[in-house]
DNA sequence: CAAAAATAAGACTAAATTTTCTTATTTGCA
DNA sequence: TGCAAATAAGAAAATTTAGTCTTATTTTTG
């Protein structure tokens, strides 16, 4: 089971960091970067797809082509993928499940959880992927191979 | 699709929280508890049924049977029925999906995320049923018939 | 121009989760 | 004792998500 993002998303948010380790508009294919974050190669090709219709991500047809960063590092924060991919509803909808959750109505833990799902998306908002490139490229050579 | 729990989970909170808002030991039917938390009954029947081999539930079977809560309201908090149902992973695992996370191969929000993930972790356990009763009756009554 | 290698797109399959159905068993009560 | 109403348990169906496959198109290079 994933934590809060679908496994699109977190392969998704994978993809775009590695891709964000390297200077802009340097080309991987769906090979590559695959192999690198280890997931099928169609299903990050798809992925990569739906990011590049959003414009995060720009591609290149034919023999030489690829995937690329489009947008610079510098602007391009991780919640910007989890939209793209996921959504937002996880910032909106009742931890619990319950309908209609609201300060008239909260649920159980009403305060409590909306005061941590703020500090989420403001994680996820503050930083650019520019700001987490040196942790990024540690990790990402740390995957194996 | 869910936030952090499974549906499962969510209806099972639900439930639990539904019968902590009664006295100890008071008997409900499956299908009263899944027309009170708008669920299909025989859902709510099954995972009543994990909560009930976990122990947090009890049940009667026969003409006047039903679900429980064996457990004081007292001594049991949120995360115990997160653990029964969905596991504790979603406290262990990566939020990015990386694999091996960890200090010394840290993910770009393998801190900030770790914090929340105990905040969060903290939010569940630290309340009783019997703490959050006033909440949840008034949430409860809310839901409509 | 033809071949090779890549993305694009959409159909298709597989797996996981959610939901329903069916049957058995238990229990209270007339 | 027999019926009705409930849980228990597990199979089956439906839905969602994940992943694969196929075909078309693009582009570079020989």
């Amino acid at each position: 089971m994933t934590v809060i993002f679908s496994k699109k998303c977190e392969l998704g948010l994978q993809a775009v960091l590695y891709l964000s380790a390297f200077p802009k508009n340097t080309l991987f294919s769906a090979l590559e970067i695959s192999e690198k974050i280890n997931a099928p190669k169609e299903f990050v090709s798809k992925i990569l797809q739906t990011l590049t219709s959003s414009g995060i991500v720009g591609s290149k047809k034919g023999n030489s082509g690829g995937f690329y960063l489009k947008i610079d590092p510098g602007s391009v924060r991780l919640i910007d993928v989890v939209s793209a991919i996921d959504g937002l509803d996880l910032f909106r909808n009742c931890v619990l499940g319950f309908p209609g959750c609201s300060v008239d109505e909260p649920c159980p833990v009403h305060e409590s959880w909306g005061k941590l799902r703020n500090e989420t998306y403001t994680m996820l908002s503050n930083q650019t992927l520019a700001e987490l490139r040196d942790i990024t490229v540690n990790k990402i050579n740390s995957l194996k191979k």
